[in-house]
DNA sequence: TTGCAGTCAATATC
DNA sequence: GATATTGACTGCAA
């Protein structure tokens, strides 16, 4: 029947969410004779006997994946290179592939890498990739750009389509794939793909090579010309526009929080993870920001701190028992710049709980722009109306609890992330802590509830995700990436399959679970008395 | 509407 | 000059 209705009503790409999707790249696979019979192994539908959850914990540079067999033949690799027309769809919301400028110039322009003949959008390649390490990607990654002395700029634009920035986040701070929408994982399926290129670094050379010569070329130019240049690349859009002489100034003025101001809107972070629109206004007016602002750092702060957290149990996981001095806190160096207070603002832990509470925004921000009290001692009572806001439900603790510090920060004193909202509801039992890591690694299935369980970070969802995925796959990983065809295998590079991580036993995570069920207990009592919050953890 | 994911791009740091 | 950080924006989903 659904076909039928397929066949003869389809949907326009674009009216079609990521799983309407799937039948018609099926479909399309299997026009271009791409798609055998269970080649694309249905989700969740076991399949052949590869069990092989290609642990990849210790998965050393997939050397060069082995491209192995025949029958990886199909290998979207292959079929990457292979020029056959191009889904149209692919475009999805991108813009096709701008073939055009000739990279030589000023810039980016190249999003474009795979081989730069894609038969297979991207985009197709990611629906069908099996689960993927991204966090053991990025390492590689990073290691053969520090290696070879590739730029993350060059990587970026050439390799990924994003911006410096954007890749150095990535890499640096890269999420579960299992987080990942379609979109997210894309970077990491290029650089799988890339990884998976014998020539990969030697065509980044080139790139760079070219580009240093373009670069060259258009200094002399501009120099004879005479015309010290303004930055070559202003100006190139914003005159377009037609505007007169509108040039640059158009661009509003970054805005840049002063240390107070983030101090305030952490304290205010660890009162409520989801300020009201009430408490948000008081806050900006306190602090004298726009409130769009106060909403934006909100947004920021929130998903910033969940990726934090991912690393971190990474780190975790991978470092083992290491873990002790906590990577967490000393998590990343760089990331670790407490300055930025992420790490340390949960950490004003080291007041140890409540303290920032008491002070709320009272702290140096609010000394020094604010004098009343904070506004979430007004807000305080409503801190409960939000609570149980649907997308918090899951949210634990900070939120309007009473004790928002202790649940605020977890063990490390790093600020408690609203686990994201419980995507989907099932129940997942205990699993709390917004580790993601943890599942990945999570090997779960026999540890106790309180600890393993607590899966998977992104908790709830993790957790429960495993499970749809595969009744019985708790862990990410593995189980996907076997059921997946070879072909997909070979494609990329399986030993990276994600999966495998034993991060299970590690003190951090005991410490976590015990925390957790501090935290619940206390949670639990405070829901009691009004909060009809279902705590998901 | 709200929250989030993913990015960009301006700055800050190294 | 390369990287890291971070405020803002876009698009999507619930």
């Amino acid at each position: 029947g659904s076909v039928s209705d397929m066949l003869s009503r389809p949907k326009p790409w674009s009216k079609l969410t990521q799983k309407g999707r799937e039948p018609f790249i099926r479909m399309q696979l299997w026009l271009n004779g791409e798609l055998g019979q269970g080649v694309l192994p249905v989700q969740g539908q076991p399949q052949g006997p590869e069990s092989t959850p290609k642990t990849s914990a210790s998965c050393s540079p997939a050397p060069e994946s082995p491209m192995s067999s025949s029958e990886s033949v199909k290998s979207l690799t292959e079929l990457v290179q292979q020029p056959c027309p191009p889904i149209e769809t692919s475009k999805d919301g991108k813009p096709p592939e701008p073939s055009d400028p000739p990279a030589s110039d000023s810039q980016p322009a190249t999003p474009l890498p795979l081989s730069g003949h894609s038969a297979l959008s991207i985009q197709e390649l990611v629906a069908m990739s099996p689960e993927l390490d991204t966090y053991g990607i990025t390492k590689r990654v990073k290691e053969v750009l520090t290696d070879n002395n590739l730029g993350q700029r060059l990587f970026g634009e050439t390799i990924l389509g994003l911006t410096q920035g954007s890749v150095s986040d990535l890499l640096a701070r890269p999420k579960p794939w299992h987080k990942l929408s379609l979109k997210g994982r894309e970077p990491f399926v290029r650089m799988q793909l890339w990884l998976n290129d014998p020539n990969n670094v030697e065509k980044l050379m080139d790139m760079k090579r070219m580009e240093k010569k373009a670069y060259m070329k258009r200094r002399h130019s501009s120099v004879s010309d005479s015309q010290p240049c303004e930055p070559p690349s202003v100006g190139i859009d914003y005159s377009q526009g037609a505007s007169p002489q509108p040039q640059h100034q158009l661009k509003k003025p970054r805005v840049v929080l002063a240390p107070e101001e983030k101090e305030a809107l952490k304290r205010a972070y660890q009162q409520k993870p989801y300020p009201s629109p009430k408490t948000i206004e008081e806050l900006a007016t306190k602090l004298n920001l726009k409130t769009s602002t106060v909403i934006n750092w909100f947004h920021n702060y929130r998903s910033r701190i969940r990726r934090e957290l991912f690393i971190e149990e990474i780190q975790a996981g991978s470092q083992g028992q290491a873990g002790a001095s906590d990577s967490p806190s000393a998590r990343s160096g760089r990331a670790a710049p407490s300055s930025e207070g992420d790490s340390c603002d949960g950490v004003e832990t080291a007041e140890g709980p409540g303290a920032a509470d008491a002070e709320e925004l009272g702290g140096p921000a609010a000394a020094a722009k604010s004098q009343g009290g904070p506004a979430e001692a007004a807000a305080a009572p409503e801190e409960r109306e939000e609570a149980p806001r649907p997308a918090e439900k899951a949210e634990p603790p900070p939120s309007g609890t009473p004790v928002p510090d202790a649940a605020a920060a977890d063990d490390e004193g790093r600020p408690r992330v609203p686990p994201p909202p419980p995507p989907e509801g099932p129940a997942d039992g205990p699993g709390p802590v917004p580790n993601p890591a943890a599942a990945a690694a999570a090997p779960a299935a026999g540890e106790d509830a309180a600890t393993s369980a607590a899966p998977p970070g992104e908790g709830p969802c993790r957790a429960r995700d495993g499970a749809d995925r595969s009744s019985a796959l708790p862990s990410t990983s593995a189980p996907a990436a076997a059921r997946r065809p070879s072909s997909l295998q070979s494609l990329f590079g399986l030993p990276e399959a994600a999966g495998a991580r034993d991060s299970r036993d590690n003190p951090l995570r005991k410490k976590k679970a015990a925390n957790l069920n501090s935290i619940i207990h206390r949670l639990e009592k405070a829901a009691s008395r009004e909060e009809p919050i279902e705590w998901e953890f």
